[in-house]
DNA sequence: TAACAAACTAAACAGTTGTTTAATGGTTGT
DNA sequence: ACAACCATTAAACAACTGTTTAGTTTGTTA
């Protein structure tokens, strides 16, 4: 269950440190000195770490990438999906992760447009082959069907704190997400609109 | 088409190149200085009009809020979407609001948090009456439908910059939307499964 | 034990931040 | 013409920023 973010290096607790911060304000909001206190270090350790602050940033995207996707689980490597969702299942632990993960959506770094389009590729890919067994309609526009996907899933990440809120949750948890799981489970199955009155 | 966007006041001009700014870069990385030059006027003026950043950034959600709120159009009062479709049609005026809009869901801001749940609450009600009128097939958990159906459709404006690359376009414009718009037309009228196949 | 390298800290650095102050110029009302 | 007022600016302020420097501790190796 426990990754190689064990390891308990005062290098690794700086970048762990990082992670939380800049998930929960932001990049331009974190400042050195609030990591090294987060860390129990000194201002300096971080640089001498790291180098930069900009580096920082380019480590912790780093890390967050490799964990979501060169992740070995149950379902073979790079599974996505069975990572976050593995992730889901143990909250208390990964959640500066996925709260880091979807910043990287909505600060548009260069890591997160990456992510992104491989996760649209691995849709388009789910789709083809859906389409091919039969159990997917086709569709004229393939690939905005794919990122039409992609966002909206993605979408649960990056507000998940409205989501919680207006779900009458205090923090985003497995009921919530089984909950918009279900919504959206019907929604893929049969849309929202009785077959008779759908509009042109 | 115009509105009172254009009161040409010294202290509208500053409040538009913070929204200008605030949307690009996001709030902590915003400088009074650097919104002072983007207005072509002093540092020590951002403050005097004002009265501090914060204050500052209080005034650009209130407007932008207002502009998609109260809007007056031929649809009725109130009618946000009708807003924000006016918004997409006149892109070039508009996108510093759509983008400083979709910042207001990320930021978590006060008033970002308001407008998710008065988004809720409109879908709720249109959902009822779709319902109600036989348009749209009842389920279980109402809320949490309304809450995905909000989701779905503020991630088309937080992911934008994502789904215009991805669709292959320099920015996010009409013919952007219109694929979205009518993939996201085809899952909600028969979803992506089809019949014979759906899963449990 | 001596020597060396790495981990680590406190202090100082120049630059930027939000905000204040004092002053100037222009407009308005009388 | 005069007073009052507002818009506006440049300069200064302390607090904070990322980073550097110099030094100290700690651990390893020979």
């Amino acid at each position: 269950m426990r990754s190689r973010s064990d390891d308990s290096t005062t290098k690794a607790r700086i970048r762990d440190a990082a992670i939380r911060l800049i998930g929960r304000n932001g990049f331009a909001a974190t400042s050195a000195r609030a990591v090294a206190t987060e860390a129990g270090v000194s201002a300096g350790l971080v640089i001498h770490h790291f180098g930069s602050m900009r580096e920082l940033k380019a480590a912790c995207d780093d890390f967050i990438i490799t964990e979501v996707t060169h992740r070995k689980t149950g379902l073979g490597e790079g599974d996505v999906s069975a990572a976050v969702s593995e992730w889901y299942a143990d909250l208390a632990t990964f959640e500066p992760w996925l709260i880091y993960l979807s910043r990287l959506f909505t600060d548009d770094s260069v890591a997160g447009a990456d992510l992104f389009d491989r996760f649209v590729e691995m849709s388009h890919t789910m789709l083809r082959e859906g389409v091919a067994s039969g159990a997917i309609t086709p569709t004229a526009d393939e690939h905005a069907r794919a990122v039409l996907l992609v966002t909206h899933s993605l979408s649960t990440l990056t507000l998940q704190s409205h989501i919680a809120r207006s779900l009458g949750s205090s923090h985003f948890g497995l009921d919530s997400l089984s909950r918009m799981g279900n919504a959206a489970l019907e929604l893929y199955t049969h849309g929202i609109y009785t077959p008779s009155t759908t509009p042109s």
